[in-house]
DNA sequence: CGTGCTCTTGACAGTAGTCAAGATGAGTGG
DNA sequence: CCACTCATCTTGACTACTGTCAAGAGCACG
C-alpha cells in the first residue's frame, strides 16, 4: 500500500529490501477521508501519524478572524506528520483538500525502528527536513515574492512533486484545489489569485482550470518564480 | 561550552548524564566569527553543524534582485544547522548579525550518535522538527499577518525563546539587530519597519532603541500578534 | 570633525484587498 | 429533462496597506 512513499524514498536514497519490509509493517491500518474535513487538530495528542496515499492534504493554521494560511500541500506518497512522532501534538491542523485514502503508523512503532534501524531513522529524519526545507521557500514566497511569481513558485513545486511519485502526465497535473485553497496556500486573497491565474494564462505561462494544471512554458514559468528546484531535493543523498 | 544548548534540552526532555557527556564530546572545536559573515553558502556540501554558543545567526534565501528573506533567527543554544546532518547540503545560506562563537559538530560524531544513542537521536530530531514550526509561524506572520501584528510576533517569539536560554532581563532583551535585518525578517521594506516601529512605541507595546527590546505591555503585544506560544514547545516532551 | 551607516519622515506610487454583482457549472429533485 | 440551488469563478470600481524615492538627522568611529 505504501508504494508512492517508497517510491519517493527509492529516488533520493538506498533503501534495503529489509527496511522496506519493517515499513510496511509499520502500518497498522488503512483509512478513507472524505473531502473537506479535518484529520488532524492543532494540539491534540497524537499517538499515530500519517501517510497520504491518494488525494490531497494540507497543514494549515487559522487566525482568529477567520483568516487561514496553509503552510504545506501534501501530495501521494508524503508522511503528513510524521514530525508528530517527535512533537507529540502539532502546532497546525491538517485537513484533506478531496477524499483521500491514508495510512495510520503508530508511534510505538515508528519508536522501535528508533531503537533498532538507525539508517532507516536517519531516513524518516531526512524526510521531516525536506519538509522544512519546503517551509522556507514558502516564507521566501510569502515574503518576497510577487502575487504571479509566488502562484509560479507553487505549480513549478508541484509539478516536480508529483512527477516523482508518478502523478504528472507530460507537463500537466491534477490539482484538486479551488482558487480559495489556492489562496490560503499563497497569502492573498481568492480575487486576487483569480486576476493573477488569468495574467499567467494570456502570457501564456499555464493555465489551471477544471481542477487541472496544464504547464505551457515550463522554462518561462520557472523563469518568472525564480524557480531553482533544489530545496526539494531531488538527486540523491547517502544517509 | 554547549551549556546553553543543555539548558534548552533539559527545559523540554530529560537528559541523562550519559547523553550530556555524549553531546559535549560531539564537539570538535570552537570558533569565533566576525559580524556580518556568511558562515554557511546555499548548496555547499557540509561535513559539520553549527552550534550558536555566543551572538545571533540568521538563515536566509536571496532573490536574484537582492531581496532577502530571513527564514528563522538562531539564539545561543540553538543548532543553527542540525538539518545539514541529513540534508548534507543546505536551501539557504547562514550568517552571523553579530559577531559569534560557534561550536563545530562533526556528521560522523552525529552518525555515531545514531548509531549508540536512540534516545538522544530523537532529542536531535525534535529539535529540527522545532525548526519547523517556527517556519510554519512564520508562514502564518508573512502570508496572514499585518505589519503591526507580525513585528509584534516576532517580538514574543524571541521573548520566550531569550528566556528559556537566560538571556532576557525582566520584558527586556538584547537583539542586536538593525531595521533593515528585521525587514529582512518580517517581508516588508525598513522603511515601513521604521513607520511599524514607530506605531508599537506609540501605542505603549514595545520599544526597540540602541539594539534593545523593551516590552512595556506583554499582553498587550500578544494580543495584536495573535501570539500562541505553544508552537514552541515550551512544555516538557517525553521521548 | 569628517565619513558612513542607520534611522526618520514626507510625498507619492502601486500591488493586493474589499465589496458587489453577475456568470458558470455541477449536482439535485420534481 | 428541466428548473433550481449552491459553490465557484469572474470582473469592475474603489480602497488601503505597504513600497519607492528622496532628503535630512543622529550617531559611532577613525
Amino acid at each position: 500500500v505504501i508504494d508512492r512513499f517508497l517510491m519517493k524514498l527509492r529516488a533520493r536514497h538506498d533503501v534495503s529490501v529489509e527496511e522496506e519490509q519493517v515499513l510496511r509493517a509499520c502500518v497498522s491500518e488503512v483509512r478513507d477521508v472524505p473531502d473537506n474535513k479535518t484529520i488532524i487538530h492543532a494540539n491534540e495528542e497524537l499517538t499515530t501519524c500519517t501517510l497520504l496515499l491518494e488525494g490531497m492534504l494540507a497543514r494549515y493554521k487559522d487566525l482568529r478572524d477567520g483568516q487561514r494560511q496553509v503552510t504545506e500541500l501534501h501530495v501521494p506518497g508524503d508522511f503528513a506528520d510524521l514530525h508528530s512522532f517527535t512533537l507529540k501534538r502539532l502546532d497546525h491542523s491538517i485537513g484533506t483538500l478531496t477524499s483521500s485514502k491514508i495510512a495510520l503508523v503508530p508511534h510505538e512503532r515508528l519508536r522501535a525502528v528508533t531503537e533498532m534501524y538507525p539508517h532507516l531513522t536517519r531516513l524518516l529524519w531526512f524526510s521531516t527536513n525536506l519538509d522544512a526545507s519546503i517551509h522556507r521557500e514558502w516564507e521566501l514566497s510569502l515574503g518576497r515574492r510577487s502575487a504571479l511569481s509566488r502562484t509560479a513558485q507553487l505549480f513549478c513545486e508541484l509539478y516536480h512533486r508529483l512527477d516523482i511519485v508518478g502523478l504528472t502526465e507530460g507537463q500537466s497535473y491534477d490539482l484538486p484545489l479551488t482558487q480559495t485553497d489556492l489562496s490560503e496556500c499563497l497569502g492573498l486573497t481568492a480575487v486576487h489569485v483569480n486576476r493573477t491565474l488569468r495574467e499567467m494564462r494570456e502570457a501564456g505561462l499555464v493555465e489551471f482550470r477544471g481542477r487541472r494544471v496544464v504547464i505551457a512554458d515550463l522554462k518561462g514559468l520557472k523563469a518568472v518564480a525564480e524557480f531553482e528546484g533544489r530545496y526539494l531535493y531531488l538527486e540523491r543523498v547517502p544517509l
